[in-house]
DNA sequence: GGAACCTGTGAAGAAAGTGTGAAGCGTGGG
DNA sequence: CCCACGCTTCACACTTTCTTCACAGGTTCC
């Protein structure tokens, strides 16, 4: 049977965490802060870790570079806002992938799943939407297997809008995801790196369709 | 079988719904207030929630982001009146639709199964009309499936429409919701986008009906 | 039956929105 | 310090959408 621990200093998180689990038949271990979930996974070498990143005293990004210093066991971030930039860190510090809160239980257990499948392979985080590949970890995009150079703003673009692939994203989910916390209009700096991408894209890649006055689309070629 | 849980004050409501949901084989569960709905949800694990904003003591918007804090159940609004705002902050906070009391009971049973239908999936607040949904958080429309290409002010119309589907909408109402602060007379252009609707809607889908010198009705096909 | 009003739709000009080359600005490395 | 790079702004051509107009039915009421 596979071994879980939940590391998560909320009881009600951990009991409906532990819950949805054992009723997938998974060993469910619960800690409610980072020394002792350290301490559980040592004794217990469970086959996976939730790790929530708001942890109090010693902070879930800590707790991963401790664990990592020992231990390869395959490790799913519970970030609870939406927050680029500590889950970018959490990920280069060794974690397998991360949801943010709050998520459905199909999403856990199919983001679980992914990451045991690749425990002994290790692979990184991507998103893929045709022959395009973003690979988060380390901000690299490739086309049908060939590297694209993309510039910081590009990649937060492309990435925004691979991940909702198919679907509209509106001018002003991308423009909150991109730039956030910005005041002035960014829409015309929006146009320009659409522009950018496409070029990029090629005529190969996905294609950036434009739907007036709304937003953007990424669809397969 | 499915579990569903109803927070409303009134008892009469409650029993109306009760009634209407059992006759289609849910298992009802009721709760007069926010604290005892929360308590209901966490114990029995429903698959749907339906939550009347209008609670004494605490407010079904203070429900719902308490209840979104752990749970990802589907939640079907029930509002008094006609508050366009406070249907949006109820979206936002993770609400998955609602419905306009009084509402019919065919029209609460499908958005219902629709919100059911995407437990898995994502939570999009969504419209329906026979095989008509619209999409607000994307903006896209489909029809049995199919995209439908709409203009922004075609969507704003048909939402209007959709919104009340199967009553009357007025010439007034139409245009101070689809022209908000606009002075000149639109009530020309809104004669030629009802055309516009007619035609991408075709046969198949619901139809406009004109409701001479009132205004006009959206009903299934 | 006819007058007054209402509605549906094609066509065309007006308005709004979009794509892209080029230039300016700021930053950080050599 | 200067250069390279990335981001943003601007200008302007181009595309899509919106509104207006014209006119052909249709309905209502006397």
């Amino acid at each position: 049977m596979n071994k879980v621990v939940i590391i998560d200093d909320e009881p009600q998180v951990r009991r409906l965490l532990s819950m949805v689990l054992k009723s997938r038949n998974y060993e469910v271990h619960e800690a409610e802060d980072g020394p002792s979930g350290l301490q559980h996974i040592a004794l217990l070498r469970p086959d996976a870790v939730l790790l929530d990143l708001g942890l109090p005293a010693m902070d879930g990004l800590s707790v991963l570079k401790r664990l990592r210093e020992w231990s390869e066991v395959p490790v799913l971030i519970l970030s609870v806002r939406d927050e680029e930039a500590l889950k970018v860190e959490a990920l280069e510090a060794g974690a397998d992938d991360y949801v943010t809160k709050p998520f459905g239980t199909a999403e856990l257990l199919a983001r679980l799943a992914v990451i045991q499948r690749r425990r002994f392979t290790r692979q990184n985080p991507e998103i893929t939407a045709g022959n395009l590949t973003l690979n988060l970890l380390h901000h690299e995009a490739s086309l049908a297997g060939d590297r694209l150079k993309l510039t910081p703003t590009e990649f937060s673009l492309l990435h925004t809008l691979a991940e909702h692939a198919g679907r509209i994203v509106t001018f002003g989910q991308i423009i909150r995801r991109v730039w956030p916390a910005q005041l002035s209009d960014q829409s015309e700096a929006l146009r320009v790196h659409i522009s950018h991408l496409r070029r990029k894209l090629g005529t190969t890649g996905p294609q950036i369709i434009n739907e007036p006055a709304i937003g953007y689309r990424l669809i397969d070629s």
